[in-house]
DNA sequence: GCTATAGTTAGCTTTATGGCTAACCAATCA
DNA sequence: TGATTGGTTAGCCATAAAGCTAACTATAGC
């Protein structure tokens, strides 16, 4: 599935290091390269990685690739997460009317006893 | 670091279901294992990886585990989401500020070349 | 106290990941 | 055209991931 590749690229600091490189704009390998310590090939693969999971593009022109952000996929995500977050704040929600409706009970119940 | 551990425990389809299952209330290891056709050591190992990575936690009452969601580390990642949504975006403004001033540009160039 | 239930541990296999080097190809540029 | 730059391919290694079975532990229930 495509949320497998995309939390899978998100997973290792180098990856996440280049995404958010390229949300400032588009980069070469070479410049991606850079900040890394890391041999060329091994950056390559990375690349590769973001690529296949579609949190980037790239294209090459003469000898040079350029590679850019593809938002989509990150708002992939966004909208999973979305979606757990709502499905467990409703859940709490029916939880705290769950415990008002205990206390106005316990209340209740404490008016009766008083007035035995 | 933190956001690995999230972001790898999240790549994998059968801990992102034990997740969106305990979005809805806790539950015991085995009414987890239910939908799965896995052997229980290898759920076990599932449901260690999410503990380890804090998107679940977990307690053991006599001889029965109950898993719960650690809404924390959901939202670390909304978190780092939402930072780079903003650094793209301030990006896509200026980008659309720059295109616009090359258009008043153009235009104030035709007007020139007219005059001539 | 025996039996069934609910997990857990240990140990094995297969495949994927993340890194490397060495050698290679293809555009530039002098 | 020959050297340099920018990237790519191939192949190696170590470790981690994802699954399994078999055997074990500890509570609950009868």
């Amino acid at each position: 599935m495509q949320l497998d590749h995309v939390f899978g690229a998100l997973s290792d600091a180098t990856r996440r290091a280049i995404v958010v490189r390229l949300c400032d704009g588009e980069a070469s390998v070479g410049e991606l390269a850079k900040p890394f310590e890391m041999a060329l090939p091994s950056l390559m693969k990375h690349i590769r990685i973001l690529e296949s999971s579609g949190l980037i593009a790239s294209e090459k022109n003469g000898r040079v690739r350029t590679c850019s952000l593809q938002t989509d996929a990150l708002a992939t995500i966004e909208v999973w997460l979305a979606a757990q977050r709502e499905i467990w704040e409703q859940r709490l929600d029916r939880l705290e009317m769950y415990v008002e409706k205990l206390k106005k009970e316990e209340k209740s119940n404490v008016r009766k006893r008083r007035s035995k």
